[in-house]
DNA sequence: GCAGGAACTGACCGATCGGTCAGGTAAGGT
DNA sequence: ACCTTACCTGACCGATCGGTCAGTTCCTGC
């Protein structure tokens, strides 16, 4: 890992050709972030990323130092936002309310970062030597402590587990085995939360509450 | 590693068979699977697999035609036995208990084929040609329909995607997360009951429980 | 003893992998 | 005009991929 050439808008800002650039290298990284979601990150070439922006092999390897690299450059976004809504939650004194607007700015971060949580989610483990996976998988784990606290029970982290786990693939992947096109983000977003509190409130409560 | 092939199947090679050969080729399909739930299908080398069973790439390929074909001999057991259970589920008439009955089965399969079902949810959409990876796609669409019948409002449908979703990933990637060596299968059992009859038991009943 | 089959392996194949390198091209500043 | 710089590419590299093939070893039935 190194530091990346530069790719960012440096001419956007120049000139007034902004609007007909919209830069390689936010291209490329989208469709590596496609392309890494859809076959995975090993089964996935600098060829066929390349290829499907319409660029060669070279240009990639020119605009990113390394695959890895490439992998960190289209990751990073998705876990500084999670970071920074984790920050915001543990900052807070927690209550219902507090818990329910964390809930709302987690739900918002998956529907925007849905392909970058599916990546995250499952390939974290076969990616375990690189810098931003194991950044990402210590966000996750404090993100477990922060809703679990302590006293984590089995069905208490099982419940985290389950929520997240099955977001990212009711988003992702669970929507590839019934015909899609369907499923607005309008319709998503109450029924994840709807479904997140189910999940997630329970484990809250129990902090409070003596017992039931 | 070690493992020498010979003191596992000392006596079966011995009688004739016809059947399936516990030895070399159930010990791949072990490694094998291990290695598919762990670094991708794609991220699996054949070298790898049989380095880690002690054996040649050339053995891996004198036991299954392909790549392929060893996926599809991994994969199949678990397919045939969560086609029992659904074909038990749907020949019966639905209530409550049926659909306890359901689960309970359904979460045992979960535990017992945890590997196997990891890689069918995370990894169907990107090896869609093989025929026992469309296969189970069908069988999975078969089990959304039969939990969630026709009125399949998007909640309803996200609850059954969470709960597969959530379920094997929290039996496999999640535990990699934290430290392991805890989480024994007693306790998995009826937490995982429990969670899926919260998630799964509004789609059948939802006369029953007006939430909040 | 010997024939034959099962188990297993090393050598090898073409293709593709991630990555390096030299060079080409167009734009801008001087 | 000249030089610099950013961007992009084809050719090439060693390694590894899935897969084929000829051959060796060992066991069993005759």
């Amino acid at each position: 890992m190194q530091i990346e050439p530069e790719d960012l808008v440096p001419a956007a800002a120049a000139t007034a050709t902004a609007t007909v650039r919209p830069g390689a290298g936010a291209e490329l990284r989208v469709m590596a972030l496609q392309q890494f979601a859809a076959v995975g990150f090993a089964g996935t070439s600098l060829q066929q990323i390349a290829a499907s922006a319409g660029y060669s092999k070279s240009s990639v390897l020119y605009h990113f130092a390394s695959k890895d690299a490439l992998l960190g450059e289209v990751l990073t976004p998705a876990i500084e936002r999670l970071e920074a809504i984790l920050g915001g939650f543990t900052s807070t004194s927690e209550n219902a309310a507090s818990r329910h607007r964390f809930i709302e700015d987690f739900v918002d971060f998956l529907l925007q970062y849905r392909l970058e949580v599916h990546v995250l989610i499952n390939q974290a483990q076969s990616l375990k030597g690189i810098a931003v996976i194991d950044r990402a998988r210590a966000l996750i784990v404090r993100l477990g402590d922060a809703l679990c606290q302590e006293h984590a029970t089995t069905i208490d982290r099982m419940r985290f587990g389950v929520a997240l786990g099955g977001a990212a693939y009711s988003l992702v992947a669970g929507l590839t085995f019934f015909d899609e096109d369907i499923t607005p983000t309008d319709d998503l977003r109450p029924a994840l939360i709807t479904l997140l509190s189910e999940l997630l409130a329970p484990v809250a409560v129990r902090t409070t509450q003596p017992r039931k």
